[in-house]
RNA sequence: GGGGGGAUACCAGAGCGGUCAAAUGGGACGGACUGUAAAUCCGUUGCUUCGGCUACGAAGGUUCGAAUCCUUCUCCCCCCA
């Protein structure tokens, strides 16, 4: 398998530099994608990142994954309109091991030679003092250089302005690769897009200190056909950690995909081989109400992320929420079932006592729980025609609920919207 | 150091003494249509015990009345040195 053709054909590549395809079709090479830790869970952003990886391992080359221990204190100011905020050594310190199990979970640490190997920059910086990098680091590179990358130069002509420390990130991220070069013979780092200029700082860098060799390789940023960013939701960004996204959740973010981006995301996030995607398409193309792309996208990535189990829940949920089945269902189970059933939706308590006086539909869905932020919110969305409790429109805000309503004496079922579900548990 | 401009709801951006909970656009959310799609159309977009309450960078002041005028402060941008 050839690396580069095959991110090539997947629609993946961005950019790559000249030599970098000879280099690794001559044999095995080593190469690396950093991570910042700046949350304490990757999301599905950073799943593109992951599949580079994946498909750099298939395609028999060793690859690194670099957790920001050093970076992550800094901030990259790539992308970034305004300075961000400095993160406590702690939380950072807590994101890392966070990020570095997750990324555990994509790659074969133990395949022989060519090995996924984890590496930290924290290791190589935290003995580094301020004076010997100054020397050892900035002296290699102008201030020319790096005010005249995309993401120095949009900061200086905006109108917030940057840091020292920001401006100082390329270097940072720079020296990494140098070292990684240096130490671990790794000769390329990828990254998306944003990461080219970041990329090169290094390889100048590794050239002009020691006079090496190394290169770079970008891949698309994902963005939805609409123009707007991936990944995101009405709730926030899709974690890859099931505490913050569900995997009925996460499901459903797949399974929601357009048409037009299924066809795209189909050949990014999953390893299916070309003829099978083609096949999938054509089959989509015939019967698209089937959706026959966003259901293959949705349970590949889930299973890989979260696992077969999880994706099997996430489908008797969804079929049971969205498909013909009445609520009366519910009757037939136990309460473990229809908790199980209910098991990535947001769920809510009441007391049952509370309710056995009758709670309006306001109270209950912006009071006792917290389905809207507000009442005024719930009262509105109710008028126009927008909430459900036991699958049955809710006709005013003053409509008042109270245990008859109970399903299984225990537990009603409330929709924001077609989409969104919670379940109220009384007890 | 000197001079000028600015800070308004999620964002952009009007308003420049009352009729302003604040135009307009975008975004977001909801509805109809549909395939849990796209496009389109419609509605909502500070909180509320529906009496009001809190809001226009912060704090004071003038006024019957301030987002709008005055004072001080904080922050940002531009030009000159």
């Amino acid at each position: 398998m050839n690396f580069v053709e095959e991110l090539r054909w997947r629609g993946m590549l961005h950019d790559i530099m000249p030599g970098t395809e000879e280099l690794l079709n001559k044999g095995m090479a080593s190469g690396y994608i950093g991570f910042d830790p700046t949350a304490d869970s990757l999301h599905v952003g950073h799943l593109t990142q992951i599949m580079t990886l994946i498909h750099f391992q298939r395609a028999g080359h060793k690859p690194y994954a670099l957790v920001g221990g050093a970076t992550g204190m800094v901030g990259d100011p790539s992308g970034k309109s305004a300075e961000r905020n400095l993160l406590s050594e702690d939380v950072l310190q807590h994101n890392l091991e966070s990020v570095k199990t997750q990324l555990q979970k994509f790659l074969d640490f133990n395949t022989g030679a060519n090995s996924a190997q984890m590496v930290n920059n924290y290791d190589w910086f935290k003995n580094f003092t301020f004076l010997d990098f100054i020397r050892d680091v900035g002296k290699h590179i102008t201030v020319n250089y790096m005010m005249a990358k995309d993401s120095v130069k949009k900061r200086l002509e905006g109108d917030t302005g940057m840091s020292f420390t920001e401006f100082t990130y390329q270097l940072v991220q720079g020296y990494d690769f140098y070292y990684l070069w240096k130490n671990n013979n790794c000769v390329l780092q990828m990254g998306g897009s944003d990461q080219w200029g970041n990329i090169v700082t290094g390889t100048e860098f590794i050239r002009r200190k020691d006079g090496g060799e190394a290169f770079a390789l970008t891949t698309q940023l994902i963005k939805k056909a609409d123009g707007t960013k991936f990944g995101k939701t009405e709730s926030g960004a899709v974690w890859l950690d099931p505490a913050r996204t569900t995997p009925y959740q996460f499901y459903q973010f797949w399974l929601n995909t357009t048409d037009v981006d299924a066809k795209a995301y189909i050949r990014i996030f999953t390893l299916f081989e070309r003829d099978v995607i083609e096949a999938l398409e054509a089959e989509h193309e015939v019967a698209p109400h089937t959706r026959t792309l966003q259901k293959a996208l949705a349970k590949d990535i889930t299973i890989r992320v979260h696992s077969e189990a999880d994706y099997e829940k996430a489908i008797k949920s969804s079929e049971f929420l969205f498909g013909s089945t009445g609520i009366e269902f519910l009757n037939e189970l136990n309460d473990e079932e229809v908790l199980g059933l209910f098991g990535g939706v947001p769920n809510f308590t009441v007391s049952k006592s509370e309710l056995a006086d009758g709670i309006t539909a306001a109270d209950l869905l912006a009071g006792k729980t917290a389905v809207f932020p507000s009442k005024t919110e719930a009262k509105k969305t109710i008028q126009g025609g927008g909430v459900s409790i036991n699958r049955n429109k809710i006709g005013t805000a003053d409509d008042v609920y109270n245990t008859s309503h109970l399903i299984n004496s225990k537990f009603l079922v409330a929709q924001k919207g077609k989409k969104n579900y919670f379940l109220i548990i009384a007890e």
